[in-house]
DNA sequence: CACCCGATTATCT
DNA sequence: GATAATCGGGTGT
């Protein structure tokens, strides 16, 4: 167990390679790793499915500048911006942006479980079907399974060991290619395809 | 399985 | 005062 979270810490992602492009670094964050260690529980999720939401993009909470809300997203790359959503849950992003824009985050929309998957089903009690497919298949599951909330906004990601992102070469790499869409949930910019996510190979 | 709707509140206008 | 980067339960096919 503490070997494994070694193991992890070691393949955790850096600042350059948030440091890009942020619909790139949302690909990019596909077949990754979500990390939590807390309480001397571990927590690992595969990333399936992300969503860039740049500066310039009508659908982002930065577009019309700076608040206090999002305030996050303008600040050092690699911090955890989490904010509340339709007053009930929480969404989990990474800062993420080049030089060109001002703030940027990838929001992460749902992971498969790996690690700690009895604790999961704990912190997601209010679900009926505590099913594998159910526990953090949408940005509010897996926020809930992780026990992410607003004391995690702002926490910086490339130093924490309570929530980090890292390299895979752990699990076994499965066959699948990457696709994209719009957007889930936004009435703005639906024309971007910013909305990316593994579609497995049989 | 697809669609529909209510819950619930921080944030912004 | 309205909206929202969602979820889960209900209804109907």
């Amino acid at each position: 167990m503490n070997n494994l979270l070694r193991k992890l810490l070691d393949d955790r992602l850096a600042q350059d390679f948030f440091t890009r492009e942020t619909t790139k670094v949302a690909h990019d964050l596909l077949g990754k790793l979500l990390v939590s260690y807390h309480n001397k529980i571990l927590l690992v999720g595969k990333i399936v499915e992300t969503e860039a939401y740049r500066s310039d993009d009508p659908a982002s909470h930065t577009y019309r500048g700076k608040t206090e809300r999002n305030s996050t997203m303008f600040g050092p790359i690699g911090h955890a911006y989490v904010y509340i959503n339709y007053g009930i849950h929480y969404g989990f992003n990474v800062v993420a942006r080049d030089e060109n824009f001002p703030a940027g985050g990838v929001l992460i929309r749902a992971v498969e479980p790996l690690e700690g998957i009895e604790v999961m089903k704990k912190n997601r009690h209010s679900a009926s079907d505590a099913s594998l497919k159910n526990l953090t298949n949408g940005p509010g599951k897996l926020t809930q399974a992780f026990g992410i909330t607003k004391v995690d906004d702002h926490l910086d990601l490339l130093t924490s060991s309570k929530i980090f992102l890292a390299k895979n070469s752990i699990y076994p790499h499965e066959n699948y290619t990457i696709e994209k869409s719009s957007r889930i949930g936004i009435s703005k910019a639906r024309e971007y395809l910013w909305r990316f996510y593994i579609k497995k190979l049989s």
